[in-house]
RNA sequence: GGCCAAGUAGCUCAGUUGGUAGAGCAGGGGAUUGAAAAUCCCCGUGUCGGCGGUUCGAUUCCGUCCUUGGCCA
């Protein structure tokens, strides 16, 4: 696990080369097939035969949800451990990582309809309005949910309409079930934040290069994709359909494109911070892998 | 060279009828249970261009100089 940018995805493979291993993508975004540029997904040469799971698994006009990726990502782990193999889970979604660390409650997934509705209700009265409603339902959440937080006050509130019970109380009676494996965390990070933003600024640049404006005009012309769609809020996406409907300048685009991805960096490194680690890599150290199999050898065996 | 406008937070700007100033963006910290590359919360002292003058007190008024932009030569 690591900060975008960080180089997560050569590790891992290295890993799985060197340990006889099968990477696992944690991550929200190389979910989503034809979205390869901005999402620096590894292609095939830099899979270099290396199974990868959950990249490509689904259409951008598809929602993934953490959930789904807990359900997902255990399979994985089981069935690549029968075949003999070390499940090596590499990517950049935080919260995919904590529920795998420290497990999820077992919750009603989204109901688009439920949603819709909320929506609704928050257009004609105002989010601060459903948060109160909240607060008469569920205290406990209200009281932990900021009131201009529409995305958490809608997920409340819908697991009360599903359920009939405020989010607390099922929370409370389905508490996260114990993972039946060991996870060894490894964080990987560049040495400080300006390096870090140096290799995010270079990284979007060499995107921009390798065609993500084209990569984001083909996903645009389907039509049936839209700026609100998870897929198409992902980070540089954003910024480029917004170029391409003429609301930002390629220079300004360029430029917010670095920005939101180093905000984005920013965000990990909080879940970061919290994590307790066994291992810490660093960028730029050539002996990074070396240390890592040294260090990861005997916690395997 | 002359005239005009502007010089205030890293950036773009507001503002102070004279009592040393505040927004957005950037940046930093934090939260995070099926949208998470999402969503949200908290954090603003800076020779108010320099130097003089008037004043109890100047970032604000006056003078002058400097810089930048525009117009005229």
């Amino acid at each position: 696990m690591g900060p975008t940018a960080s180089g997560k995805t050569r590790l891992a493979i290295e890993l799985a080369e060197t340990l006889g291993g099968e990477v696992i993508s944690v991550d929200s975004a190389l979910v989503y097939r034809g979205m390869d540029i901005g999402t620096a997904k590894p292609d095939a040469s830099e899979r270099a035969g290396i199974p990868h799971h959950l990249i490509d698994i689904l259409d951008p006009s598809e929602r993934y949800s953490t959930g789904q990726f807990q359900k997902d990502a255990v399979e994985c782990v089981h069935t690549i451990a029968q075949r003999g193999n070390i499940p090596i889970l590499a990517g950049g979604t935080m919260l995919y990582f904590h529920g795998l660390l420290h497990g999820i409650s077992k919750l009603p997934p989204a109901d688009p309809m439920v949603r819709a509705a909320l929506d609704a209700e928050a257009q004609q009265q105002s989010w601060e309005a459903l948060h109160q409603r909240l607060q008469t339902i569920d205290p406990v959440a209200a009281h932990r949910i900021h009131p201009n937080d529409p995305q958490r006050i809608q997920r409340a509130l819908e697991i009360y309409h599903l359920t009939g019970r405020s989010m607390t109380e099922v929370i409370a009676d389905n508490p996260p079930p114990p993972q039946d494996f060991d996870l060894i965390p490894i964080l990987i990070s560049p040495q400080n934040r300006e390096q870090l933003a140096e290799r995010i600024r270079v990284r979007f640049e060499n995107m921009l290069a390798s065609g993500l404006v084209e990569e984001v005009r083909g996903l645009r012309e389907r039509h049936d994709l839209h700026p609100d769609l998870p897929a198409m809020r992902a980070v540089g996406y954003r910024q480029v359909w917004d170029y391409l409907e003429g609301i930002d300048s390629f220079e300004t685009m360029k430029i917010k494109g670095i920005t939101a991805t180093r905000q984005f960096a920013k965000r990990q490194m909080t879940w970061l911070r919290k994590e307790v680690f066994r291992l810490e890599l660093r960028s730029e150290d050539p002996n990074g892998l070396e240390f890592a199999k040294r260090a990861l050898i005997p916690l395997l065996d």
